[in-house]
RNA sequence: GGAUCUGUGGCGUAACUUGGAUAGCGCUCUCGGCUUCGGACCGAGCGGUUGCGGGUUCAAAUCCCGCCAGAUCCGCCA
């Protein structure tokens, strides 16, 4: 149970503070904003009177003088004094650490009426995962993670575009060259996809190609079936990999079937109430219909100065955009358009025990969408038509849809050499399936020089810690920075690592463990080791709140790191089974369990596996 | 032309949203620590004009303005 003892308490001090100011004839507002943890100043430090100071004409010294006189300070506070204009507070270490490791589980409280949907993966049906989609997948899996913990209904989706340009592509590349499939099967068609690429241009095309498009979007039509032959092997191919890595979904959703329901037209009839969106009778978009940005009041800063002032939502040949139909397909989501698709099962037991459902022709209707958020991971050079999208929502007066899409837009992976190409095929050698390979084989030969542990055992934790490094490294970056690749930092098991907070939380598990039962807790005077877990500890639900209003799981990987570090400074200095009394080894042990306890919750957010022995 | 993002010791990064006292962590490098609850460890040290210049403020890595550098986007592609 992560701690909210910090949020207490900075809760229940700002209130302190704010009685005192007012007794002392001031008004302040943001107190909580200025209060916080402090190194050499007394614990916790509170910076009001340099607000107060201006608009008053003292100095902040004077002012925070006669509002800490005035302070009515909880039990917990040793003593208040100021210095240069803080007022600060000194804990008392005892019912600190009592709050801290007695704290009654209190429920979170309920955001259950809150739907998320989280749409992660969506990789076009003809390659296997590289590392960059591997990033975005770990991201939507932990951002999903963190917002069901927090209380949230959470749906994982997969968008999954079967009907794109490269499935038409390869599809065309199936039919005419009839190759045969030698290896897992998405690395096989995502070489041969570069193979395509190669051909085409040197050959002329495109006439079949369009044509393909066409026959692809055609119930019945024998390209139509092999189209979707192909892409659900590739799909089930994908989904090995993302097994492999923990990664699931409860549902996907497949572009033909948003043209199959005619989510299309459905989604057109309620634009088209809105004024801004209009059909054009002349000009070099006749015949197209339009979202005009120069009616729209209030447009956002990324559409001005723009050099075309309409986006084009159907052709003049009446086919929709990538924008019209993300629009439509988050009309779906929030329920706008309900009970569109009918759902069959795709894999009916995942590894964590749970089905995948496809929208599918014939099926059952289900009781998903209706979503008051959705988290879109998608790559951040599609912040444009994301904000088009939620801009539409505007359009047609639904702000409270428009506020309700996030777009988590990371930035790219790349290889030092460049970008990562499906069409040139630079992605060679750095899928998913390769990264996790070489790192099972890093984390073997490095298990193998520690400890004796059975060949299964063996190859359980060194899979294990494998992902925790890989994970952990994708994680610790921030997600709007660009990653440039490198193996020995993502494969890397020491320091700001993955395989270090496990193997702090396996140290841990192995203390308690010989410890045998814990009697009642007892605390004793603590020395700095001690205190400074307890303040990290303390902050624990605070950290994963903070990683859900920002979408930043780096938040969480820090707090792990910084937390696993200061469990190791501490245990090297304080001796737990061995600690001089009854009283200090009862504390230690009680600050040994919070801490696994919190690092077991931190590493599962992060769909790491936390492990009793490494 | 417009918009967005990025710029922090040799390298990878945190703190920026909400300004706060000494810019934190890891890697590398140097030195030290295992008859000790497990060395994937710990301690000490070297290493910083936070891209540059202004401004606001008691206080700026953080906010504002202007530059510089890199990336991305602004299609009847997806």
């Amino acid at each position: 149970m992560l701690s909210t003892a910090y949020s207490q308490i900075k809760q229940e001090l700002s209130e302190a503070v704010r009685r005192a100011s007012s007794a002392a004839g001031y008004d302040v507002e943001y107190t909580s904003q200025s209060i916080d943890f402090s190194s050499g100043f007394g614990d916790i430090s509170c910076s009001v009177a340099f607000r107060l100071s201006k608009q008053h004409k003292k100095s902040p010294n004077a002012i925070a003088e006669e509002i800490s006189s005035k302070i009515d300070a909880p039990v917990y506070i040793e003593k208040v004094d100021v210095k240069n204009g803080f007022i600060n507070f000194a804990l008392k270490r005892n019912e600190f650490a009592a709050i801290v490791l007695g704290e009654k589980k209190k429920p979170i409280p309920s955001v259950k009426s809150k739907r998320v949907i989280v749409e992660y993966g969506g990789v076009n049906p003809n390659k296997p995962w590289h590392i960059g989609h591997l990033r975005n997948a770990l991201l939507g899996d932990t951002i999903a993670n963190i917002y069901e913990k927090l209380g949230y209904s959470i749906e994982r989706e997969d968008y999954i575009d079967d009907l794109g340009l490269q499935m038409a592509e390869v599809t065309w590349w199936f039919i005419n060259k009839n190759n045969k499939p030698t290896k897992k099967f998405d690395q096989w068609l995502g070489e041969e996809y570069v193979h395509v690429n190669k051909f085409m241009s040197e050959n002329d095309i495109k006439a079949d190609i369009s044509s393909m498009l066409q026959l692809m979007e055609q119930d019945g039509t024998y390209e139509s079936e092999i189209a979707g032959k192909i892409a659900d092997m590739v799909v089930r191919a994908q989904y090995e990999t993302a097994f492999n890595y923990k990664i699931y979904h409860d549902f996907m959703v497949k572009e033909t079937d948003i043209i199959r329901n005619d989510l299309l037209k459905k989604g057109l009839a309620i634009l088209e109430k809105s004024k801004f969106i209009k059909k054009m009778t002349n000009g070099d978009y006749e015949d197209c219909i339009v979202i005009d940005l120069n009616d729209i009041k209030g447009l956002p800063e990324e559409f001005k100065g723009m050099k075309e002032t309409v986006k084009v939502l159907i052709r003049s040949d009446g086919t929709p955009t990538y924008v019209a139909k993300d629009i439509a397909f988050h009309m779906w989501k929030f329920g706008i358009i309900p009970n569109t698709f009918k759902f069959k099962t795709f894999i009916d037991k995942q590894p964590n025990g749970k089905p995948v459902f496809e929208t599918a022709p014939e099926g059952k209707e289900m009781d998903i969408a209706n979503a008051d958020i959705s988290i879109n991971i998608i790559d951040v050079r599609q912040s444009y038509p994301q904000a088009v999208v939620r801009l539409a929502f505007n359009a047609i007066g639904r702000d409270d849809v428009a506020e309700g899409i996030m777009h988590l837009a990371y930035g790219e992976v790349a290889l030092e050499s460049g970008t990562l190409s499906g069409r040139k095929g630079t992605w060679i050698g750095f899928s998913a399936d390769d990264l996790l390979a070489e790192a099972q084989e890093r984390a073997e030969k490095l298990i193998k020089s520690k400890f004796n542990f059975s060949d299964e055992e063996q190859k359980r934790i060194s899979s294990s810690v494998a992902l925790a490094a890989v994970k952990f490294e994708f994680m610790r970056i921030s997600p709007e920075k660009k990653i440039i690749f490198s193996w020995d930092r993502a494969l890397n098991f020491e320091g700001n690592s993955g395989p270090y907070v496990q193997y702090m939380y396996a140290r841990a598990s192995r203390i308690l463990e010989q410890a045998g039962k814990a009697g009642k807790l007892q605390i004793d005077k603590m020395n700095e080791q001690e205190f400074a877990l307890l303040k990290l500890l303390s902050k624990g639900h605070e950290i994963v709140e903070k990683a859900a209003r920002e979408y930043r799981p780096n938040v969480i990987t820090d707090y792990a790191s910084d937390l696993a570090s200061a469990f190791s400074k501490f245990y090297e200095a304080s001796p737990v089974l061995k600690a001089e009394s009854e009283e200090l080894k009862s504390m230690r042990l009680s600050i040994t369990a919070s801490v696994r306890d919190t690092i077991g919750e931190l590493l599962s957010l992060l769909g790491i596996e936390p492990l009793q022995r490494m």
